[in-house]
DNA sequence: AATGAATGAGGTTTCATTCAT
DNA sequence: TATGAATGAAACCTCATTCAT
């Protein structure tokens, strides 16, 4: 993720720093890290590359990530952090289940093609985690698709949304499509990730549409 | 995969091997593999515990593979041609159109499902393999998409499916969900591939179903 | 070794230390050190580990002193001051040789077995140290068993000590044996220090005892 | 330890291995890393040391070692194979109590000068060991105690060794003495290694003599 | 068809030490 | 007197691959 890249603004208070002082290192490393990542790998990607690419030694490195392993955790950790927040705003407004789900869904569509290196890393590399981390960041994203369900749910209860669908399915169904965004969109391509946003609304509404009538 | 696992029978010579006589050597290597780069991931494993969980040593490996990553591309190959050759039989069926998407539908991921720890791999390592062959499995599987795509297109052209979705988009987006389905389906869960197909199938075609009149 | 835990008290200026006022940096760190270098041996402890086990940071222990090594050198230094001070008061007595002989087998036991984590460290660790402090510390220590030498010659002089046993390999053999102490004695086990310094000196002076005539 | 240092001959069946072939890669690698553990310590001596003096490389060396942890055990079970068993037929034979303590004695003195190096490695470094293989060690040199033991004690309850003495404590002093032997004995001195076993065979009986009537 | 010893490059990580503050 | 970020060299170890047999 490029510096001044967050599409919030008011989330990342390193976006206001005076273009005069250089960025800490920490945030250098994990610049540098998310995009080697993204094009090379994570197990392709050698420390040496990383701290080359950031311009500092690989003592710098481990003064501020405990191991390389670190460093992906915590593209994670930021990445999570982030769409946890924006969906708990959105899942927690005053609109009605259907406008509060269709915000969701662009949203995370946008936020996902905004960070499109960290999803694409995520999926690729979290089995090389250590286990423990794994565990971390595997609870924290289950607790984000256990909010959206549970929202459905409340559609289908309210009578909006059709019940002879499961909301499970229907969750691991769109958010599958969203993690695989990674493996087809283009950010220099012919649709903005907000327009993918909302197609991929329409089609998850589509879904839980109440059957029509006969 | 297991031995035999494969679901058609025909494809598949070495499901007709005798019981009695060992499994040949590649086999028996590309088996090992499947299983060690699904739990442990392809860089994380090395030959020697490929070779070990095979029963064979380094030398036969290389004697058959000329190197870990045709193991890799091979795994690739396989499950593509698999997959290729069904759908494609269900396209060029004489049903319609609506029938003929609902059965690769279901296929897909019946197949997905059954041969899941390839597609696990798949997704997550192809970044690995060496370029060329990289080109060659990514024109293989734009071949399959395409031709999806075009049926979608055939049913739109036909009046049965509604207009107003991008056909590429809708493909993009249920592949994406199909190719996601490593990420949380369990062989021992609660749902069979079937099951899962025909909810995945039924979730396309709520896509694709023409507008309510009004 | 224990702050405090030195034996003759008149050694130890820290030993007056009012018990309000923080032990000084210095004597933390060597503290410490000692332990940690007794436990898991020098090359194996790091600066970090001893600066955090003494409360204090890299800079303040390279404030005081120059170096890793020299925290062992001075460690060195530190036992060998008390025991050499302690044998030359014992060997200057107005005692018969063979009580003062007995007085200084007796002492070296019980003061290596109070210093035990210094002794360990002494002879595992010295050839890790600078060559030019290592032949310092072999010339102190060179200087300790002439000293004894001289006193069993004396004996020997005198007619009190059989004269077909060689003072030299006698220093060897005993020393040898003390300086294994840590090897096997526990201070928590059954014998205290004392009671095994007679019965060293004992064994020690059986071997000095003239032969039975015949 | 050089090749062809072996004492007994018989035992090692390299001692006969012709001139003309060069000698085994393992064996290579355990004499440079003896000698260079002996001169430099384990900790200081690097993997790359080890193998440019044996000839071979890094590869080759983890291809018949573990680690370089796995070296310092095979220096240790070597000697210790060598030791135990010429302690066990020294005291399994059929002369007096006295003559076989003498005879154990001496040969452990004569084969400790032989295999010097070992025995240095063996008290400086035997912490720096794995756990679990330091247990496996400490066993076989507790068995090897145990049966010197043993042996005083068949001689107190013969009445041919004073009872006031423990047997347990003159084992530790007189080992002690033994496994100092590194620290002050020198190949190219004044005494041999048979020599230096008489002494330390008369000092050990001189502690066991029945005391003097009266 | 198969072995397994050997290679050699490259990987991650550790660590004593320095220095601006 | 003390901090702690940063260095840079060196450490151990792994591994895909080759090749004589």
């Amino acid at each position: 993720m490029a510096p001044g890249s967050s599409i919030g603004g008011a989330e990342d208070p390193a976006a206001q720093v005076s273009e005069n002082e250089p960025e800490p290192v920490p945030q250098r490393l994990l610049t540098a890290a998310t995009r080697l990542f993204a094009e090379r790998g994570f197990e392709t990607t050698s420390v040496q590359e990383i701290v080359d690419a950031a311009g500092v030694t690989k003592g710098a490195m481990y003064h501020y990530f405990g191991s390389k392993d670190d460093l992906l955790y915590e593209i994670y950790a930021r990445v999570l952090r982030v769409q946890t927040a924006r969906m708990e705003r959105a899942v927690d407004s005053a609109e009605s289940v259907q406008q509060r789900l269709r915000a969701v869904a662009v949203d995370v569509v946008v936020t996902t093609v905004t960070h499109l290196d960290d999803t694409v890393i995520f999926f690729r590399s979290m089995h090389l985690l250590h286990p423990d981390k794994q565990a971390e960041v595997r609870a924290q994203r289950r607790h984000y698709h256990e909010r959206v369900r549970q929202l459905i749910e409340e559609g289908q209860s309210a009578g909006v949304f059709r019940t002879d669908r499961s909301a499970e399915l229907v969750v691991d169904f769109f958010f599958g499509a969203v993690h695989h965004l990674g493996s087809w969109y283009r950010r220099d391509g012919p649709m903005s990730g907000q327009q993918v946003g909302e197609q991929f609304a329409d089609l998850l509404l589509d879904a839980l549409r109440p059957e029509p009538a006969g």
